[in-house]
DNA sequence: CTGTATCCGTCTAGATACTG
DNA sequence: CAGTATCTAGACGGATACAG
């Protein structure tokens, strides 16, 4: 396997982490976690200060990058669920432990 | 203790991660952690296509928040050496796992 | 309800030149 | 060597209006 290391543009954990490197990513998949399915408007209302575009934006790159399902049912008026893929189940615990840091140590990072 | 709740803009845990989100600063950290103590150009020289600009702006904010220290020698020419603070150690391993995962897993989201 | 389209201001990031 | 200053292009992000 080559172009592992970090140094390098093409390296790809470099183009993984680029993907949740924005400002609604993790708060998104959070909130996917913590309440199983969501509807387009529940995540929206989940995170006050997002906009539509945004929060569309955010969804689509997510899904794109297999890390939640999109799923469509053609009623009227339309239905979407959100939830999170297998992959994106397992990249969890990673965040949680980002979030775990960042609790105890916030006071310190942001004095 | 309030406004642990991820979705305030607030909230101490989105004001952390905020930090960490974007395209240097893990990269940076984890070149400083992998070889002690480096000075300004080495952490250039190991992350190629970074500019003097985004260097010396990511190391400010790395040391604006407590994660890294520097040290100036009023030497000429001068020498300034960049390490992880203790709090900075204590971060790597959080990171260590985000990297894991994005090894594990970049084939199938970058698909 | 679930988005898209457009406009627009701000922020990001790189290139280049220059300083102590 | 270790940065700063300036300029610029493009990306990001919000508000609003509109569409299916």
């Amino acid at each position: 396997m080559q172009e592992l290391d970090l140094r390098y543009p093409n390296c790809p954990v470099r183009n993984v982490l680029i993907r949740f490197s924005d400002k609604w990513s993790l708060l998104t998949l959070r909130n996917i976690e913590r309440n199983g399915k969501m509807r387009y408007k529940e995540i929206g209302n989940a995170i006050p200060d997002i906009s539509q575009k945004m929060l569309s934006s955010t969804l689509k790159h997510l899904e794109e990058d297999h890390l939640i399902v999109r799923e469509a049912y053609a009623e009227i008026p339309p239905r979407v669920e959100y939830s999170l893929s297998e992959m994106g189940k397992s990249l969890m615990p990673v965040i949680q432990s980002l979030i775990d840091w960042s609790l105890a140590h916030f006071e310190e990072v942001t004095r």
